[in-house]
DNA sequence: CTTAAATAAATTGCATACAATATAACAGTA
DNA sequence: TACTGTTATATTGTATGCAATTTATTTAAG
């Protein structure tokens, strides 16, 4: 007589190791960052200005995946703490976002934080690779 | 002359996908659960206490990895929709939390919605286990 | 019994997330 | 050109997350 396989059971779940796997790598970020007086999202903007110099809001979204509504209040912060400059450009509409000299050279004050991080997961790196192209195939599949 | 490897670009790293895959995720949730009357924290916390019936704050906690600061809010509302109810046990300090009969009978209304998210997530069988085992893999070395 | 230390929840303050709405500016058309 | 529809961003409102603090209660020591 074997139990019934119940889908309800947080073991069974999928999606909640995922969203607490992801809540808690954050968590090992913050300490890291806020050296550089940054948060998480904060950060992953500033990788997105990093390699791109210069963003509309929406190019931002695109690539990290959030929308106006996270990112208005969000780069009005970072403009505030002079890690990023706002202008006007052809297009009216859009706000250029691009990197001021201090938010450029926070990039070799954050160049150690990737190894950090990587060294607390104690994966493979078959197996960080494995996740990592797990996510991206099921991100690729809900968008 | 090939170009150095940069840690800092965003298709670099590995939580950012954890993270972008979770929230997308949690999304497709929520129009299933806005028919039960539920947010995805709301859900979780409903998924501890139908399998154990009654749990302390602390207990539900560890269970889905939030904070009384996080949780006491959230069971307040919980509460209001009358899902739950709060007691006070022997420990004066505890609440012990417990279905409601409304509550408990939520569990049939959500029966279907683990199937339809694993629908949306086109992953083989072995791909759902081996993200699985990931994610839980990692978030033992993380607390 | 009294009190200091520990524990459980709740509260506070700050920073996301995101749906929905509003605003501003551009583009196409009669 | 005046009007309409579209696009880009900002704003509003609700719900988390979580660190830090506070409050209530229990436990342990003296």
């Amino acid at each position: 007589m074997e139990d019934k396989f119940d889908p309800l059971l947080l073991e069974n779940q999928l999606c909640f190791p995922l969203y607490a796997v992801s809540k808690a790598l954050v968590r090992q970020y913050e300490p890291l960052l806020s050296e550089l007086n940054l948060t998480y999202t904060q950060y992953i903007v500033m990788l997105a200005m990093w390699e791109k110099k210069t963003l509309s809001v929406n190019d931002i979204g695109a690539m990290v995946h959030l929308d106006s509504g996270t990112l208005s209040p969000l780069l009005q912060k970072l403009e505030e703490k002079g890690f990023l400059d706002k202008t006007r450009g052809q297009d009216g509409r859009k706000r250029l976002i691009s990197l001021t000299e201090e938010g450029a050279n926070l990039k070799e004050k954050a160049k150690d934080i990737p190894l950090k991080i990587g060294n607390c997961l104690h994966l493979t790196p078959d197996e960080a690779k494995c996740l990592y192209s797990l996510c991206y195939k099921t991100l690729g599949w809900l968008e």
